[in-house]
DNA sequence: TAGGGTGTTGTGACCGGTCCCATCCGAGAA
DNA sequence: TTCTCGGATGGGACCGGTCACAACACCCTA
């Protein structure tokens, strides 16, 4: 009935595969269950016996089983990224700082794409990129994320990197955003007190509701009393900022354009450039987000920069919180929005600004060199 | 000395953990072995038994777990990318194909960055990237890359994503690459021909050796007989375009330069335009790669488009094939590189080109619209 | 009718960890 | 001295798949 039993080749030395737990007990003359307390650094074990394992796991090059730990139901040691995206500055310096902070704790980092282009697919693939004792950051910025988001079974330990959400609407899961009200608020501001009348917003798309970029440009433009066109729907490319540039440009009442990020903003210059217009000489221009590119445009962009990466790292320090995690991460600074100063941005036209502004901006906005 | 046995709670439709094998073994009154071939199509299985228990897998929704397939030594199911970025767009364009081939045939794929500020971190980053019946995809453009890829052990399937092999230099490892040599020919020739004396280049680093975009360059000057200088060591960011487009600037002599991506041309462009030069009119630029953003730069970017996302999936495909896995990609065309002409070049300054010529590029590059 | 191949199915062991439980031992309290 | 208790350690079962092997048809040939 049984066949031949082959002999286990787990003994120390004479094997291909790597050494597993029962090898390091083996050489280290203790039992398996005494190696997993060890490398779960479990309290009770003297510490001449963890002495004795770790000098053999170092000296075996032991490393557990990833597969293993997981199929037995130890606790989590990956995380599955899902975003609709990757090329995007913000989405990929996300990525960036997550995957730094998994690595610092020997956590593995996957991803996997929600696509804009197939929402109705969206709730498959988040089912399948469910996995017993994974766990899942959203990058749920724009719509097909938002959309996996409400796709998770809530007992998956999940992380959602959101939009920052309007005062008192508490976000349902465990969420970490950029709160850049207050920057986009400055940004009007200093844009206003170079004598622009007002100033006009190319929104990213609002979705749920509004960004707190939007609510910051807002509350500039009402403390200001100042007129306030109703934004446009809004887009994320520089394909759409051009779109909504150029129909601005034929606009002479527009002097000076918040964007909703950095790519619209180049799109709306090269639309201004296109209608005839000067930046800043006719129209100011500034954008979000600070891209690597932004100080190379014509001209160097003056922008909000956020930090995208500091904001991954955050939201894999909240997935460690909230799947109690016996890892943690060193707690951060909260990640920031704050305003970049460079060349898009020039005292509204014709209305001669006042000495003291026009100076008080230079003096406000010295150009840093490259 | 035996404990009390718990009595195993896999019996379907009373668990809360996901279906089995086990269990759809019971439900479809099959043993877990004949469950077990189903999944993996294997040919002996009658097509009555093969019907039913996939009406059962369907009905209870089971999906294999990944962790104990990887345990048991099935087939791989997983890739992890090794790059030293992701936001570079080269980079995250080719995790985009990547994802999305993993995505088509159930594969998972995880990303780990090796980093090129602690070059001597990568052979330790790299070894704890590998995991039993794990796979691995390199990007090896630069540096970090290259060197990640030589700490790889043989019997890991890899395959490498390289800068195009320089002739006879046959690549050691199953590799994929886009061979740009034409096209950077064909750039430097339509400058060329619309009478540049030469052209210059500002390289893309060249490790180890040259790079087939400087070597296409380097064929179609000495071509035409044309003198060419010695182009610099190189670099990848618009920062050090800058840097090396201001010492071109100084020349009087340079009124072309093809750059070794688009980053580099957006430095190049600024650099001109602070030193006082107009682009195209005194120098015309070319770039490699087409960046999303190319299209928008002022002006917009003549440049080489290269298909990432499709060398990625080109990736993938090989790693499937070389580790004779059961799945297996539609075969594709080999990415491409070809000139994309938009307004960032235009015939030599003061030796005015022949009618024809002018005429010519002028019909030849027809600025596609936005 | 016996013998041999082929196709189909089932059983046992195993991958490398984790959990639950039992055992052993020494110290302090009754 | 004996009992209790907690720290240290070990053994068995198990997670959900895969592999190797055995068993049982069934058909074809000799």
């Amino acid at each position: 009935m049984t066949g031949p039993i082959r002999e286990p080749l787990n003994f120390a030395g004479n094997c291909d595969r790597s050494p597993s737990i029962r090898d390091v007990a083996r050489a280290a003359g203790v039992s398996y269950q005494t190696v997993s307390r060890v490398i779960n650094e479990h309290p009770n074990v003297s510490d001449t016996t963890r002495a004795a394992v770790l000098a053999t796991i170092a000296q075996l090059g032991f490393r557990p089983n990833r597969a293993a730990r997981a199929l037995a139901g130890g606790p989590a040691q990956a995380v599955t990224v899902l975003g609709s995206n990757t090329t995007l500055y913000g989405f990929a310096a996300a990525l960036e700082g997550i995957e730094e902070a998994t690595r610092e704790v020997g956590f593995g980092m996957g991803f996997r794409a929600v696509e804009a282009r197939s929402p109705a697919d969206i709730p498959d693939v988040v089912e399948r990129a469910i996995e017993p004792a994974g766990t899942l950051i959203v990058i749920a910025f724009d719509k097909p994320g938002a959309l996996a988001l409400e796709c998770v079974p809530l007992e998956v330990p999940t992380v959602a990197m959101i939009q920052a959400p309007t005062e008192g609407a508490e976000p349902t899961r465990p969420s970490v955003w950029i709160d850049e009200f207050a920057a986009a608020k400055e940004a009007t501001e200093y844009l206003l007190a170079l004598g622009h009348p007002t100033v006009h917003h190319l929104p990213i798309p609002s979705w749920p509701r509004t960004t707190r970029r939007m609510e910051g440009w807002r509350a500039a433009l009402a403390e200001a009393g100042v007129r306030m066109h109703e934004p446009l729907q809004g887009g994320w490319t520089s394909t759409w900022g051009y779109e909504a540039g150029a129909v601005l440009a034929r606009d002479p009442n527009v002097t000076a354009v918040l964007c909703g990020n950095d790519d619209i903003a180049l799109g709306a210059i090269a639309a201004m450039r296109d209608a005839g217009k000067r930046v800043p000489a006719d129209v100011s221009i500034v954008g979000f987000d600070d891209i690597p590119y932004a100080q190379f445009f014509a001209p160097p962009l003056t922008t909000v920069r956020q930090d995208f990466k500091a904001l991954g790292r955050a939201a894999f320090a909240k997935l460690l919180e909230i799947s109690n995690s016996p890892r943690t991460l060193p707690p951060a600074a909260a990640p920031q929005a704050r305003l970049i100063m460079r060349h898009s941005v020039a005292p509204a036209p014709q209305v001669a600004p006042s000495a003291s502004e026009a100076s008080g901006s230079e003096a406000r906005s010295p150009p840093p060199g490259r």
